[in-house]
RNA sequence: GCGCCCGUAGCUCAACGGAUAGAGCAGCCGGUUUCUACCCGGCUGGUUGGGGGUUCGAGUCCCUCCGGGCGCACCA
């Protein structure tokens, strides 16, 4: 019995109560979905919930005795072994053993697609995160989305989503005429202008384009650095591109802020807001009046010298986002754009859709990192940066999208780099994966000793250990997990959720033998237990894909 | 001044409004004759920044104060 079964049975018990007269309420008035948790207490049973405590006040009763209404049905129900009512009127679930055993055989058999769910199913999602400018590598601010934004829109598809991952490249603007021009300056071995590129990368860069292409020299005036600007947009977009492929992030999309106007889409949006009436003229520029839903201030879209402003750019791209068939438009912002927030939940309105249904902006805190003792300032211009590769070098793809994600994102995260570099099991990855390496073991000796545990008869009642129980109902709370991580848009849960599984299994490894002794007859604990150590491998290696990290079978 | 985020153990951080606030690290003490010790168990450590409120129940929601981070362009 799965914890969403269980759940069904006691709001069908309580429904019950009520058709039969002993409870004092409508049916409307019961949540669709009861909740049940795993009690921390193991001695308040496998599952608890506190639907009694929910109910009483509009029964006009008391919790216990609302309690003692549900336990009575509950307890002719198959599986469930003991209903006991605890504390202010918690209902404390015991399943049988074959029953709760029953979780081992359907994970195996479920296989991959194990934790996968149905919540979101039909619903299109684009996430949209990193959007760098194509003017340099990628730092640790965006090395956090790419972990993050990943790992939320893996878990959505877990939800059943169809979720496309988007990176927007500013590919537009002031920004890369100050990159062409220092590239170009540093060509020529001059220094870059007032408020250009100063990293040192733009130098080796530099270099690059001259030696694929000497001509670019003989250019002069604009012609020359923006010669420079496009070979370095090129150069930068590739090495971006690579980067993340090897942090194993891919995009569905590369959206290019030019192609935008290029293709119409910003003459689209703007025609679109113009039609549903919240655009202005004054001053001699065009706006738009956000004020119409919680902005501050109203925004312009076409400045007066006729320029049109980044903020008709957004508004473009939220609309051509949706007008590609997306339900939702999520976006992962740096806590420096949280000014964001408001307008462009106002472009949603404008446009007439629902800000709190078609667009989701997830602002992230900074990450700092500390090294010996002392803060690791980050800084683009000053080329004085971490960047994600830096931090891939020093701890591998898996402990450094691990360590990104197992964090929520509102709030700042300090990174200790001596820590990170250590390689000691203070990094949780080597927890979790080693938890499923062990298990690999386990099953390549059961397999040299000829255990064909897949094709015996397993008696899963025999699972009465304690650990063996903790395990089974840690290893049934993956898809409830996900549900929760995925409407939450916290994939950190996930990670928190295998720290907590792969403890579980080290728990029950201490004490529960699984295969036998050298000198020892095969017993059906033996199967049983190969069988829970599939089904916890299973699950480890099917959260370990949500978050985009490698189970690894030897260590 | 206005707005957003944060404040939990010595440190880094968890905790869909639920029961005695938990992990890791740091410190101390133990454990495996056999499947991976990158493991397991125990101890020490807290007025969840302060104060009010909401309710069966608040770290979580509301108000207020204190402290920290960030943002308030016809910049991109």
């Amino acid at each position: 019995m799965t914890p969403d079964q269980l759940a069904a049975a006691i709001r069908h018990a309580v429904v019950t109560s009520i058709a039969e007269g002993d409870l004092a309420l409508e049916p409307a008035q019961v949540p669709d979905e009861v909740a049940v948790e795993r009690p921390r207490n193991p001695d308040h049973g496998d599952y608890a919930t506190n639907i009694a405590l929910q109910l009483a006040k509009a029964a006009g009763t008391n919790p216990r005795a609302v309690a003692e209404l549900v336990a009575t049905r509950l307890r002719d129900v198959r599986g469930i072994a003991a209903v006991d009512i605890a504390g202010p009127g918690f209902l404390n679930i015991t399943l049988d053993a074959a029953t709760l055993g029953e979780v081992a055989r359907s994970v195996v058999v479920a296989g991959e697609t194990y934790g996968q769910i149905d919540r979101y199913a039909g619903t299109k999602v684009n996430v949209e995160f990193i959007s760098a400018n194509p003017t340099g590598p990628l730092h640790l601010g965006h090395t956090r989305w790419a972990a993050v934004g990943d790992a939320i829109a893996r878990v959505l598809e877990a939800a059943g989503a169809e979720a496309d991952r988007e990176f927007y490249i500013n590919d537009r603007g002031l920004q890369m005429d100050k990159f062409g021009q220092s590239l170009e300056a540093r060509a020529l071995g001059t220094e870059p202008p007032e408020g250009g590129y100063q990293g040192e990368y733009v130098t080796d860069l530099a270099q690059v384009v001259v030696a694929s292409d000497p001509g670019i020299l003989e250019l002069t005036g604009d012609a020359r650095w923006e010669a420079f600007r496009e070979a370095g947009y090129a150069l930068q977009l590739q090495q971006q591109k690579e980067v993340l492929d090897a942090f194993n992030t891919h995009f569905d999309v590369w959206y290019s802020e030019r192609t935008l106007h290029s293709s119409g889409a910003v003459e689209r949006g703007m025609a679109k807001l113009r039609e549903q009436g919240h655009m202005f003229e004054a001053d001699g520029a065009t706006w738009l009046r956000t004020t119409d839903f919680d902005d501050d201030r109203d925004r312009v879209l076409l400045r007066s010298n006729g320029e049109l402003t980044y903020f008709a750019s957004d508004t473009a791209y939220y609309l051509d986002k949706r007008a590609r068939g997306f339900d939702v438009c999520i976006y992962l912002l740096g806590a420096d754009h949280h000014g964001y927030v408001n307008r462009l939940r106002a472009v949603a309105a404008c446009a007439g859709d629902d800000p709190d249904v078609n667009i989701e902006v997830l602002i992230g805190q900074l990450v700092k990192m500390v090294k010996g003792g002392e803060e690791v300032r980050l800084s683009k211009r000053a080329g004085n940066m971490i960047t994600l590769e830096d931090l891939v070098d020093e701890v591998g793809v898996d402990a450094a999208r691990y360590s990104l994600i197992r964090y929520p994102v509102d709030s700042p995260l300090v990174l200790d780099l001596d820590l990170l570099v250590s390689r000691s099991n203070e990094n949780p990855v080597y927890y979790v994966q080693y938890a499923h390496a062990r298990i690999a073991s386990v099953l390549r000796n059961a397999a040299e000793l000829g255990i064909d545990w897949r094709a015996t008869e397993a008696d899963l009642a025999l699972l009465t250990h304690d650990r063996e129980t903790a395990l089974l109902g840690l290893i049934g709370e993956l898809p409830r997990v996900v549900g929760t991580a995925a409407e939450l848009r916290e994939p950190h849960r996930i990670a928190r959720y295998l720290e907590e599984l792969a403890n579980g299994y080290h728990k029950f490894y201490d004490l529960c033998r699984v295969l036998p002794m050298a000198d020892a007859e095969l017993e059906p604990i033996n199967i049983s237990r190969l069988w829970l150590c599939a089904a916890a491998r299973q699950t480890l290696a099917n959260g370990l894909a949500m978050l985009g990290v490698t189970a690894p079978d030897r260590m």
